[in-house]
DNA sequence: TCAAAAGTGTTATGATTACACCCATGA
DNA sequence: TCATGGGTGTAATCATAACACTTTTGA
């Protein structure tokens, strides 16, 4: 028997790139905040920890079910949500666009992707928990390696640079980048070439999961300027 | 009036040094851990900010009110807490040892600061917290500039060499230390100088104020390896 | 005198940056 | 042919690590 905790809910930021940064919006169905764009979350139940309620909310509202959420912190001003006290604990992810199917019928009616570069105000303090996912995303950047879940199977180099230009906001040059990021050895090439390009095609990379897994604990400084 | 969110708790991870790094923990004076060594903590209220929640647990247990608290987590593990689900969240602080005062009466019944090394089994989930505080101050500690609120007002250089190698675990080579940290800008020199030392006198340092907050601000990547 | 820490100097190595330059492909 | 991205090369500069060495002080 599910019981709702009537004062703590779960805000999930999600991440993901096509050709920009982009954000997963849900408009709510429900609730004070109906009909209006937020991030998908809900209430926690007393019979499940944070990180299944996160994982749990995230699957109803997504159908993704393999995503690693990772926690920001918690949101705990006293007037941020309306008439009650609610302390929300917001959690990250990132994911392909393209993997999100949109489900209708739950709390959230709708679901869309919106680029970074368009949000406007979300109810509560969605936009501090959305800086906050940014901010945390942009320092993960430059201590793990990134990528696997926002690139398919195979890409170029290329690829992953305009995520990294897009998570930072800077210009990176591009020989330097390719040499940093081969040398760190979580890149193997592909068998295959890119197609039907209009420019040389480029050679295409997977991510070495085992030596993936092994920077993302290992951790390390990567340092970017340009 | 106070109204307690049976469901929602504060606990703080307070480091201090003197010659190794120490954690301050509290005896319990009542509740279902009484007379067990834990970090200090207690409910939140619903009439305040997390923030303010944590900066008043501290003050309570410490007399100290001008401390910068800051959130670590929400530790929400289904069955962190015996009989009642109860969510917590993590704060932590730095401050010189010698300004806690002991106060007794409260929820506690008695204060110590204790050495990391000698750390044993903490009721609930205090042991993660405190792991999870470290690593977080170990990572901080390569982002901005420390010691501020560790060390008095005047200090050598290798105080705070020291602070670093307690908190990394880590042996530093002292020239290379000196150079870098000097070359931050954010140490002035003292007028005064050590005396009664069986060695060198050392020339002592303050933090710049300002270029101390500059450098808190701005961030950096610190990296040591010795 | 000796131990202990203060403080300076030097060198090899490697990372970072900022470019110039050529290659391949479809429109 | 041209734009677009793919891909290699290189030289200047800077940061880092390792370590040798001199200085000052009280015990």
């Amino acid at each position: 028997m599910k019981k709702l905790m009537s004062n703590l809910s779960i805000d999930n930021v999600i991440f993901g790139f096509d050709t920009e940064l982009k954000v997963l919006l849900v408009k709510h169905a429900e609730g004070i905040s109906k009909g209006k764009w937020a991030l998908p979350g809900g209430w926690a139940h007393s019979d499940e920890s944070l990180d299944d309620a996160a994982t749990r909310l995230l699957f109803e509202l997504t159908g993704l079910n393999d995503l690693f959420l990772e926690q920001l912190k918690a949101f705990g001003d006293l007037h941020r949500f309306p008439d009650q006290r609610v302390v929300t604990i917001g959690y990250y992810s990132m994911i392909r666009t393209n993997e999100v199917k949109l489900l209708a019928g739950f709390t959230a009616s709708d679901v869309k992707w919106v680029s970074l570069k368009s949000i406007q105000k979300l109810p509560y303090d969605h936009n501090e928990i959305l800086d906050f996912g940014l901010a945390t995303l942009r320092n993960k950047v430059k201590q793990e390696p990134i990528g696997l879940n926002l690139l398919p199977e195979q890409f170029s180099l290329y690829d992953l640079q305009q995520i990294y230009e897009a998570i930072l906001q800077i210009q990176l040059d591009k020989p330097n980048f390719r040499r940093k990021i081969l040398k760190m050895g979580f890149l193997k090439k592909s068998t295959i070439k890119q197609t039907k390009v209009s420019h040389r095609a480029a050679q295409l990379f997977e991510f070495d999961q085992e030596e993936y897994m092994k920077y993302k604990t290992q951790k390390f400084l990567l340092d970017f300027k340009t």
